[in-house]
DNA sequence: GTTTATTATGCAAAACATTGCATATCAATA
DNA sequence: TATTGATATGCAATGTTTTGCATAATAAAC
């Protein structure tokens, strides 16, 4: 149940509702797990219901009300087990890759054209990954323990990132290599 | 539907069995997409109940009959669509990052473990591609088309793993000061 | 004042994946 | 001849994720 955790992970240091960890998530710990509104919902009822989350309606001026999750001792209880629990390596899944499995001079052309849009994916992610190292993350060693884990999950997105980048270069290259034989 | 896909795609060269197919995915296409013996088992009854694959059984000496699948006329044409249908950028999904979120000194420890643990998981994932890449894609350049483009996910392969074990050293070193902080 | 965008939450069905079990053939070994 | 291991296939239950739809409040723009 690692969506779960990966909520409660986000409810550490913060008091979120749905919509805003759903809003967060797209540009934080959903760079390591993605999750659409409709999951996080659907989670957060679970979690409240065993008592890890608690929850309060809050009124706001100028919009809808929000319910607003917390963690409760029990919930930080069984995340801390769980990351002590072991993980078995991540199964990759990449429907780009086995695309590429069926390469031929007639969809040359269309996966270069794939590859080059994610690449382009991958230049924006870059640049968001770039501007939080800057701002909050120029000094590692001084960081609290906490935002050390944190800086080390964004190293690797920032270093899987600039080899993924490398990579299409040298697809692009072979691709067209095809592309041009096939005519 | 991209394990039916995968799935086709790994039977465009070679009829296979259920068997043969869950052996094989270990070592080469489930690289990049993972599958138990159930879900192949399942996915092929709806392909072939689809029409996009023929079954036939064979018989063998000392061992159990075999039920080997083969790509139809149609199947051949539904996975070509496919591929040049588009994918968007893959959801990354990793507990180990969600983890690392959660770093404290209680923890870094373990997390240290865990991260030894994958990174011998990823040496020897690489030795295997290595082994791959010497003797099947050595001059990439002569290949037949199909076959470039098996050699790009390799290489893609290769290159992440080697990313990865660098990352993992970077982690290890940072986590060590951690430990040591914590006593 | 009507439309559009943002905020906010959710249901229901379908698709996909995992877990645990169940079965059966044949070869080799103890 | 009983057990173990590799081969071979599958069901059922559960859990997770995706897809498509639905609702509603408020602000801002037109």
């Amino acid at each position: 149940m690692a969506l779960g955790h990966a909520i409660m992970t986000a409810l550490l240091e913060d008091d979120l509702s749905g919509y805003e960890l759903a809003r967060d998530f797209e540009t934080s710990l959903g760079f390591f797990w993605q999750a659409s509104h409709q999951q996080i919902y659907q989670e957060l009822r679970k979690l409240s219901d065993k008592h890890w989350l608690s929850k309060r309606e809050v009124s706001q001026r100028g919009k809808p009300n929000k319910i607003v999750y917390g963690m409760t001792r029990a919930g930080r209880e069984a995340l801390a087990e769980w990351v002590f629990g072991s993980t078995r390596t991540q199964a990759a899944k990449d429907d780009l890759l086995v695309k590429l499995y069926n390469l031929d001079s007639s969809n040359a052309g269309h996966l270069a054209g794939e590859i080059t849009a994610r690449r382009e994916d991958m230049m924006r992610r870059l640049y968001l990954y770039e501007k939080i190292r800057r701002r909050h993350y120029s000094l590692p060693e001084t960081l609290p323990t906490r935002r050390k884990g944190v800086y080390l999950a964004l190293t690797m997105g920032i270093a899987q990132g600039e080899q993924f980048l490398a990579w299409c270069d040298e697809a692009l290259e072979l691709l067209a290599t095809v592309t041009a034989e096939s005519g």
